[in-house]
DNA sequence: GTGAAAGCGCTAACAG
DNA sequence: CTGTTAGCGCTTTCAC
């Protein structure tokens, strides 16, 4: 039919009107007479007339778009909830018709994350992720531009220079501590946890939630309950082997994610040690796949969705309305009952010995 | 620092030349002396100059972003491989300098997709996903619009109005033979079959490649041994209980998805029965969590970033160069052999009683 | 080699 | 209520 190239100035001629009719009639101003209106956009239907978007941004229009900055790599294989947050941004984004262009940041494409920053594709930005922070992209974000950061603190945070930013985090140890209770309730007192990464803020406040936890029920946690992890399987099996061979088992393990919780079902399967009947077994993130297993996994949930809703509303929010006060929004997990954890007739003896 | 607004003229101004050659510096225009390109390049990177993207478009540049536009919903829930290729084109299209606003199409938004496609924010466009078309969008992916299409052909699908298009799609029907000759291979021959949605193409071809594989055995397939699946977890488990109920097990299973194959796992790990031991099992699509379950689940990749790689490429290219020849790309699955299936001593008595 | 001028498609003042 | 005019920031002839 057409070629996309029907200008304003086309439907213009065509409807025999002028350019700023037209415009006046596609921002649906009110001073354009009904009559008028309607013999526009007759034409403007007729001719599949769509305003360029290119020179509506240059008069100061907004575009529309937001840009979701993802740093880390290899994304499908630590499956983390950043693949679930990723669609739910653009859904969420989408329903107040905005668009995202998402971006994984890595260290040799910082020039082509800058420029989409600076070169006015994107209005504000939702920055996530684990990688190392990389000081362009940084410095921009600190400057004016609108951004919200989703569970991530710039390595360089500073309150003063961050001030004008939103964020939303998981209290993660919220999580942890809430896991370990929830164990702890059911009567397990030698409780066993595998940590993620110590160096990411999360592990570090999930593992301070699960000795908070053990403080508060007035046990002392043995250093080997804890396994220093790094969230993949691999690692947590050749942990887990260590702590089999030794045939010293906990009755119940909090696996800082989910990942790690499946990588302890997997050996438990193999050493013929059931979950939840010989061990209890929580796990964290909420993995689509967790409800799936065999048997389901009770895991703590970040907020599914509620990550993407309160990210995109603060951003949009701050995009519309110049003086929407910057905030904090801290969600706290949830526990998800499932099949992986067993209520204990009588609590063991736990670290007393 | 500065707001971002920085303009050539500025950079002209304080460099000291005219607005032209700062244009020709930042597109490295070969008529510019060396130490003017120097000069100017400096006061460029000290104020952080990037050129405003809707002048440039507007003046007939190209933006460098492509459209990914999925139709579906519920992503996260059917987990499919559309989860992955969102990554993996994202990552492949920056590899090239392109970002990616990727949209979910869903009944509703038809404007808003529209508009992204028409307004000239993306030069083209990757289409994937199974939900209905929307005669619109459809409507658009006919005119010259350059678009790929994975895994996917619009309903009213022609040769003639399609031809300018590209295509990528994976060989369902090899996939379903392959899998089923593999289990044939290893001394199956009392083999049952779990389908997708049969209204789905991908699925009937993984049935029509079943049928052909046991065919060329000389194999004739019981009705029974057909289960009319719909790619889901729950249906797959009370499909199968029926047939755990009858007593009548096949020696294997061949799964139209993984999620499905899954769903065998769990059931049968309910009913005592062993995998792969008392029964073999294959799956399809090899989503990440396969190779994480006990046992690692033998199944039909796809591909993996391939079909994004390919999807990408023939996209950027008929971008870049007009004179490209549409194509379609087809990908063989590939079997990814782990512990689900078993090697038969005999072959048992299959089909023939 | 470099600068001046025109114009991409749109919106926003300002006249009428 | 509608048309005219002037840019938004950039690239690109075309003179110099």
């Amino acid at each position: 039919m057409n070629k996309g190239n029907v200008t304003a100035a086309d439907i213009a001629r065509i409807a025999g009107v002028s350019r700023s009719t037209v415009a006046g009639v596609v921002n649906n101003y009110s001073y354009i007479s009904t009559e008028t209106k309607e013999k526009v956009r007759a034409v403007i239907d007729q001719y599949g007339y769509v305003p360029n978007s290119a020179a509506r941004r240059l008069v100061g229009k907004k575009a529309m778009i937001i840009g979701h900055f993802i740093y880390g790599q290899q994304l499908h294989l630590t499956n983390s909830y950043i693949n679930r947050l990723i669609i739910d941004v653009i859904e969420e984004a989408q329903k107040s018709g905005y668009s995202v262009v998402t971006c994984i940041i890595k260290p040799d494409n910082n020039d082509q994350v800058m420029t989409l920053l600076r070169d006015g594709t994107v209005q504000g930005a939702i920055v996530t992720g684990g990688g190392p922070d990389t000081r362009e992209i940084d410095d921009l974000l600190k400057s004016g531009f609108p951004a919200v950061f989703v569970n991530k603190l710039p390595e360089t945070f500073s309150l003063k220079e961050y001030r004008h930013k939103h964020i939303v985090k998981s209290n993660n140890f919220q999580g942890g501590y809430r896991a370990t209770k929830y164990l702890l309730d059911r009567g397990h007192r030698d409780i066993m946890h595998i940590t993620g990464l110590l160096d990411r803020l999360s592990s570090k406040d999930r593992l301070l939630g699960y000795r908070k936890a053990m403080e508060d029920y007035g046990l002392t946690v043995r250093e080997e309950r804890v396994l220093k992890g790094d969230y993949t399987k691999s690692r947590t099996e050749s942990l887990f082997a260590a702590c089999l061979e030794s045939g010293d088992l906990p009755t119940a393990i909090f696996a800082a994610n989910d990942m790690t919780a499946i990588g302890v079902m997997n050996s438990c399967s193999r050493a013929g040690i059931r979950v939840p009947e010989d061990i209890s077994l929580i796990g964290f993130d909420n993995m689509p796949i967790t409800s799936e297993l065999q048997p389901a996994l009770t895991t703590m949930s970040a907020g599914d969705d509620s990550l993407a809703r309160y990210s995109v509303a603060m951003l949009l929010d701050s995009l519309t309305d110049d003086s929407a006060v910057p905030g904090v929004k801290v969600l706290n997990p949830e526990l998800i009952e499932r099949e992986s954890v067993r209520k204990l007739k009588s609590p063991d003896s736990g670290d007393i010995k």
